[in-house]
Parts: C-alpha cells; structure tokens; sequence
DNA sequence: GTGGTCTAGACCACG
DNA sequence: GTGGTCTAGACCACA
C-alpha cells in the first residue's frame, strides 16, 4: 500500500488526525481515491510518518463515521461506495474556498500586488 | 486606536494568540505598520473580539520577544525600531510560501485544474 | 524527573516563569542538561514548588520559542539538539556579566573593600 | 546636583522606584551620602534617566518613610540626621548578601570554576 | 500520562 | 489609563 498518500506536519497547529481526515475528503471528492480502493493500513501509515498509530486509527474512525470510509473485515479500510463520492468542479472549488480566503487576507496584509501571488501560484501548480 | 486592525478566528485550529502574532508579523513587513505605530491596547482588542485581554497579552508579549513590538512602560506598545521593518516584496513572498504550498497540495488532492482555482483567487484579490 | 532541578523563588521581583527559564539557559550552557535530556513534567515542577503548571507552561514555552527545548507530542519536554548547546567557559562567563556587573556597582555604592566582597565570595563558592 | 547619583536600568524586572530606594540605602549606609546632604531635585532625576516624575517622587516618599530622607521646606530632599546612617562593615556586607547568593548560585549553575569568576570580579572591582 | 489554550478575576507596576 | 503576573479550573490534542 501506498503509506506515503497523505502529506502530515506534525509541527502545524492543525491536528494530525484531522490533516489526515481532510485530505481523505479531497482525493475522495476529487477522485483520486476510488469507491473501494484500499487505504495503506494504520501501522504502515503511523511507521512512515513516525507517528502515534493510535493517531492514524483515529484519523480513520472518524472518516468512518463520516461516510467516507468503510472498514471490510480482515482486509482493512476501503473507500466507501455512497455514490456522492467524486464532486462537481465547483463542488470541489467549494472544498477549497477557506484556504483561497486566507490567502487572500494575508496578501492584503502584506501589501502583495495580485499578480505576483498569482504568479508564484501558477508556477507552483504547472510542476 | 483601531481594535479591528486583527482578524481573529476563535473557531481556527490555529491558536488565537498566534493568529495575532503572525498578523502582526505580515501588517509589519507589509509596512501597514511602521516603526513607532501604537498598537490598540489589550483590553481594546480583548473587547472588540470577545476574548480574554490575557490571549491578547500573550500574543503581544510574544510579538515583544521576537523583537515585532516594543513596550513603552505605562504607555502600551509600538511598533519596534529594528530597521528590519519594512521587507522587500520578495521576502513578503516569502512569508507567504507556506499557504500558498498548502494551497496548492489541496488543489492537486482535489484534482482541480490549475486555471479554475487562479481564476478565482484573482476574483478575490480584485475586491 | 527531578522536579528540584529548578529553584524558584515566588517573592523575588522577577517573575517566576523567567527565573526558570534563565535557569534552564544556565543549566544548558553549563552542560548539567544536555541534549535530549527530559524535563520534569509540568505538573511535576508545578506540584514541587507550589506554584501553576500554567506559569511552569509558560516557562517551558518560552525555551521552546527560543529553541532551548523541543516538544515531543504526548511524551514532554527535551533539551534541545541545538547544538550550541555546551558553551565555552568563556561565553559562560559572559552570562554571568550583568550579575558581576550589579555587584560591583553595589559593592561600590557601599563603600565595600573588594577584597572583603571576594573573601566572603570565595567562601560561599566553596561550599 | 547631581542628577547621575542614581543608576537605572528600565529594562530590568525591578522596579524603578525600587532601585531607586536601595540604591539610597547603600549609598547612605556607605556613607557616601551624609546627614543633611542634598539630594537632586524629582524633575533633575526623572529628566536625566527620562523616567515619569511620578517614579522618583515615589522613590523619594518611601525612602523618606523609611527614615532615611528628610522633606525640608522649601530645600527638597536631604539625608536624614538618624545617627544610625554609616554601617560597620559587617552590617555592609550583610546588605550584599542577597546578590552574593545570587552569583553564587548561578556561578554553580553555570557549571563554572570560583577562581575565574573571581578573577573577573575581582578585574572589575579595580576598576 | 504529556503539553496547550482559554477564561475569569485578583493584584502589581508604571503614567 | 497602560501592560504584566499569577491563580484556579475547564477542556483539547496526543501517547
């Protein structure tokens, strides 16, 4: 399995956990993940990130609880088959509103012209 | 003085004390605030945000330590006179990086294409 | 832990937390802590002393900003691996300049013989 | 008068009224200041340290309520005739002792030999 | 168990 | 009026 599908800061003040849970919700809705596909299991994710399996399980549950996975008996968690999986363009964009919007602010309050954080924007998502 | 120079998000996972701090760093470098500019008093922003003047305390006491602000005793705190104020856009930039690689990581988990997400983010910084 | 490692002293005019935190800046540069040495816990220092965890807290995050310490998550606090950690007995001494500094200007405004000032001194440092 | 009798440091966590008063207190019991010797006026001080009045005037209330500053009509301040003013030696030494400990404390702390700390005051004391 | 954040409120130092 | 220190206690994140 791929341990390596979630990027975690461990340093962020965001929790762990939850890093890992919203990241579900983007490659779910955006498709990367599949109804059914297989997720690395907690121990390979908590060893490849140096962190608290019971972290990654949590992480897990809570996805569970939330629709987005299904746990199968003996082969792990998989992605669940709701139907509503993979969204719309502009129900994806909706996805990333809160972070466009802090952008936004701290761009204003670092007096940054537009284009320039465009700029640096656009080059980041070409690679 | 002016209590709604901050934004404040009690609801963010980031910490309210931080919030401010590093909007004081970017309002600083941004040059919206410069050396020797008072800053609204603690019970002023306690009040206008609905927080405790203790959270507010703490964020400019850190914001003294990093060498931000200074405290004129009984007089409240100015901005510091540390030349290093006012930075280059390419620093302000800089400052930016971390949101706008986060910015970008979702926009790829969402499988969103590049152009959509720029589009919108231009909107926003129009108005 | 040893919760005894740090003396504090409540009625000083200097507050608790920076006692602790000046202390653990001695304790380092003078190698008695070394790096990734644990911490007495919060509530350990807290309970010992008589005093809150959340001035003990502040203290410890104070060295934490100042990258005296690290964090490990659920587990405490640990000397930092900061590397400039063990001073020169030279850069030691110069730690301990504003103390000399107020004793000379105190012997002085006294009227004190200096030799009696070192006797009395040599004294105590034998002990 | 000599507005420079007192040396103060804003920086520091005592207070200024405070080390105002001891440094009265030294400098009386070191007989450096004599019975009916005059002392700078509240306004010469407070303009050459550019400290608020008010500090020194509360410096010069308390020093005056502690027996050891007399308020003449129409002269200010001056040294109160108690007869107790010059101290032995001893009594002198007593008044170090605070600081003494203090050193001595940190001097362990930072892990250093007595003899270089007592080389370096000793420097210092000559001069 | 670990540290962290926030609150409400008392009291201090300084102007 | 300004900021600062400390307390007591609730609640959160993580192991």
């Amino acid at each position: 399995m791929d341990a390596s599908l979630f990027t975690v800061q461990p340093a962020s003040p965001e929790p762990i956990y939850r890093q890992i849970v919203e990241q579900l919700r983007r490659l779910i809705a955006g498709g990367q993940l599949g109804a059914g596909d297989a997720l690395p299991s907690v121990r390979e994710v908590a060893g490849f990130h140096a962190i608290n399996p019971m972290t990654v399980s949590r992480a897990y549950g809570l996805a569970e609880a939330e629709g987005l996975l299904e746990r199968l008996r003996g082969r792990g968690m998989v992605v669940a088959a709701t139907g509503r999986n993979v969204q719309t363009q502009a129900q994806r964009l909706t996805l990333l509103e809160p972070s466009l919007l802090m952008l936004a602010r701290q761009t204003r309050e670092l007096e940054l012209p537009a284009d320039a954080v465009l700029r640096r924007l656009a080059r980041m998502l070409e690679s």
